[in-house]
DNA sequence: CATATAATGGACATTACAGGTCCATAATAA
DNA sequence: TTATTATGGACCTGTAATGTCCATTATATG
């Protein structure tokens, strides 16, 4: 399991946006070669941040793309919501679709004693509180908050201009 | 970016190890059975739980695989580290062994204003943050005490045979 | 010893999906 | 009108997860 370079692209392109004067646009161009990203390939992930509301685009001359709303007001959970989708992290097996493993033993097979998969069984009840965690403190993290983070243990190349 | 199935088989094998009898082994013909899961895929996933540790197997007649230790000592960390593997949740692009960008440019572009990637990186910061958060409540869950959580709130399938 | 049972590990097949490219189209400023 | 720039669809590719098969090893039992 691992996050996706998707979401590493996605995040440091809006912490560039963050940095650039407000109400200037940032080029694709001038994206992928800060990133080292090819221009196709992150136009598709700024796509998806654009239908999701985190960036605004312009097409045309002078186009770009700028934050949708103050970087203060875009979490980390947001972007990676975005760009790994909302599903939880974990699945009891067979997605749900699957009868319960006691389906054809009405009672008579005393050796499969089972819990309840899916909604009610305690190892999915772990593991999306497990997710919840990390998922409250992606929430509390903003690309500004991190930007700050940055300026002040990482001065020396936080310089501006 | 999503739990891979043989965590959740091998998260439930060991459940169910738990839940069997101390001393007796339980065959992988009964485990894949109540697992709903092929033999020759589960032992693939059993064979790691044991590399790691976690069980110990016999071969032969009455063979089968046990809990290596109390199923208090098992962690939900424990099974996905071993089942997913040790890696970070999230890297900053290219693993480190990419120059950083601003290599050509020896401070001739001032519109590159980059940040460090890598280990400084204020991305990379949040993210193994929030990966933390999730492992360390994984880290204080245990085989047990799920199987407590399920036969409290799920005692009409938990019953003891 | 012989036999049935059962886990092991290697090799391999299959599938799904992330990663990545290309191009035709639409929108915008000059 | 033209150059610029984002968009979205189609498509290709590599790799990891998933899954199967088999030969080997180990063990209990008769």
């Amino acid at each position: 399991m691992q996050f996706s370079k998707s979401t590493a692209y996605g995040l440091h392109a809006l912490m560039l946006l963050a940095k650039s004067e407000r109400g200037r646009n940032v080029g694709i161009k001038e994206l992928s070669s800060s990133l080292g990203a090819s221009e196709s390939y992150l136009s598709k992930i700024m796509s998806k941040l654009r239908q999701d509301g985190l960036v605004r685009a312009v097409t045309g001359v002078n186009g770009g793309y700028e934050l949708a709303r103050a970087a203060s007001e875009i979490t980390f959970l947001d972007v990676v919501q975005v760009l790994e989708g909302r599903q939880h992290l974990y699945e009891c097996f067979h997605g749900s679709d699957h009868p319960l493993p006691s389906l054809e033993a009405a009672g008579d097979e005393p050796e499969t004693p089972e819990f309840a998969f899916g909604e009610g069984c305690p190892v999915k009840q772990v593991m999306d509180a497990a997710e919840l965690q990390m998922n409250r403190y992606l929430q509390q993290h903003t690309i500004q908050s991190a930007l700050n983070q940055a300026g002040s243990c990482d001065a020396h190349t936080a310089s501006k201009k």
